[in-house]
DNA sequence: TTCCCGTGTGTAAGCGCTTACACTCCTGTT
DNA sequence: AACAGGAGTGTAAGCGCTTACACACGGGAA
């Protein structure tokens, strides 16, 4: 059986009313009698009971993140940001991992379910009306992270930009057959982007050409795969006239996008320029242009916002918009250049 | 503040106690009041609160899991197979992620600080006896995943013979000049499949050649890295006379292996052959030959002997090695396979 | 009828901790 | 010398739940 404040208490000669206050850094104590206990403490090898705690403080130390599609690198890298800053903050992280997005709403129950969690993350799950309700039903403290609803806490990226940022310097490289390789448009950010290459095509007075955007209608991870990247890059390339600049909605499609070009014996980026979205770790390796997500960032924002809102309870909505970045690579450097690198 | 039994028990006038009986299907209760009372407690909507249920219970539903490089496919999937199962049991799963190994020792202390956990696995962290000292010493459930300690728990892959799966294969393939990409000897996996390499080419009567091993000294993710298979593999093509065949200790190391290859204007698999470990995503679709880890069985598995060891307290050392398995893909096709496959 | 026993329910004592309130000293005023 | 007030500590009442034990009731055996 573990030590408990009694076994500290009996041995140190006091009550445990003190004890607790030694534990939790009450100012109500002195000095000799603090550093007693927590002798006692650590000699006997005291550690607290969390439930215990929890129980009598009224509150939780464990917030929960329902996280779709774990196997991502984003959703990774979020997740470091997020457990660094709860950590440093006493919160530990439940993970409700999805494999799928239907799974999300039993996972999401799951959640939901424990109640009294100090918090609860969603990630990258479009809000549904019903979903959006339950969260809302539930009187938990709850923070979106790469998903939108008013009425709801949110930390999103902008990705109508984020599609601009990519397209335009497409456009900056010469590119005027741009195409885009779209992720399920289930998915909120994809759309996003969308409209950003849309926008940014209009600018630049190109044409927006149907037949220039792949659009994935995979459920499985809404797209977002190496494969079905490779799959709309082959469908783009059956077009004799085919594109000189892709954008992709994710790091993994452009991924399989290239495969699909060196397969057709292209060359990137002397024949097509490719841009990809998120930065994940790879790319940098594969030397893949793209717009870079501040990951982790998005995480610690996150944290941020859910730990603000559990510690004040009412307060106005939190909705923290992050700014992508373009990140330029070998995929859309001029031919000069990478021969110069080469050489060099 | 939310719905407890208490309120239950008023509404549909009964005890707590037959409260908790109710909610905890105990048999010693009339189908009538059961009814009733599950009927109140849904239009309350009441949620159970965890902290006072496992106060009262002496014992937590809560399981942490130590994993370091979470960024990793691997552990993930792990964390798939182990949360999957751990759900279906009513445990919940505590992350400490850790991104470089020296973290580890860091959330395995945050994990064991919390003290009344169900449980702890860690993973894939090598036991040095202060560690294995450590976890022991905290008299809480151990189980050790992708990692070894006579006197705890463990589940592991057959690394050994894992690596000489790929050897032998690659001997198979007619390969004579086989190298090895290894990750920092640190980790115990990689010496293990080195093992296994040099077992494999010793019984087929090939020289193990020192300078044909290339070894990483990278700290961060023990080298399991894209970059560290790239830079590995460079230095193997400095020699003139290149090897013919190649196992990597990871993937993700053997997918920068190819990256080098291929800039080195060599072709895959006519001039070498490449083997991998682990079997991530992208290895299917790059055509990468490896060897398969289950890796979802083992997350199930280490769930099966946490639970086991949580519920039945004092019980025989439970360790379990799974065995790893082949899968050959176009890295080491004979090229007249590949023509025919391309063709077809 | 009396006794026994099984069934269903309530009472109350925790689980380990926090914290309001009460109490005891001790110091510094007046 | 009497007393106010603050510092330091203890007592006890919870937090929401589980569960041992007690008890009431009814039916069957004697």
């Amino acid at each position: 059986m573990p030590v408990t404040i009694y076994d500290i208490a009996k041995r140190a000669g006091v009550s445990i009313a003190t004890v607790s206050r030694v534990l939790n850094g009450s100012n109500r104590v002195s000095d000799r009698t603090k550093s007693n206990v927590l002798e006692v403490a650590s000699a006997l090898g005291y550690q607290p009971h969390v439930s215990a705690r929890s129980l009598a403080r009224r509150k939780s130390s464990i917030v929960s993140a329902v996280i779709p599609m774990l196997t991502n690198y984003f959703f990774v890298e979020i997740l470091r940001g997020l457990q660094d800053r709860m950590a440093e903050s006493e919160y530990d992280l439940l993970v409700f991992a999805c494999r799928t997005m239907e799974e999300v709403d039993v996972q999401l129950e799951r959640a939901l379910q424990r109640g009294q969690s100090a918090g609860i993350l969603v990630f990258s799950s479009p809000m549904s009306p019903e979903r959006a309700d339950r969260l809302r039903a539930s009187r938990q403290n709850v923070v979106l992270v790469d998903c939108f609803h008013e009425g709801l806490d949110a930390v999103t990226t902008d990705n109508v930009f984020g599609g601009e940022l990519a397209t335009q310097h497409l456009i900056a490289c010469g590119c005027r057959r741009i195409a885009m390789i779209m992720a399920n448009p289930e998915s909120v950010p994809a759309r996003d982007r969308h409209t950003g290459y849309v926008k940014a095509m209009q600018e630049a007075g190109l044409p927006v050409e149907p037949h220039l955007v792949a659009t994935s209608k995979e459920v499985l991870h809404h797209g977002y795969t190496e494969q079905e990247g490779y799959v709309a890059m082959q469908s783009l390339l059956k077009d004799e006239c085919y594109p000189d600049g892709v954008f992709a909605t994710s790091d993994i499609q452009a991924i399989g996008a290239l495969r699909a070009i060196r397969e057709a014996s292209l060359e990137v980026p002397r024949d097509i320029r490719v841009v990809g979205f998120d930065d994940i770790l790879i790319s940098r390796h594969v030397g893949l242009s793209t717009v870079r997500q501040p990951m982790y960032e998005m995480g610690v924002m996150a944290a941020d916002r859910l730990i603000a809102r559990i510690e004040t309870r009412e307060q106005p909505r939190g909705q923290t918009e992050l700014s992508p970045r373009l990140v330029v690579r070998r995929t859309t450097e001029s031919p000069e250049n990478i021969r110069a690198e080469v050489a060099g």
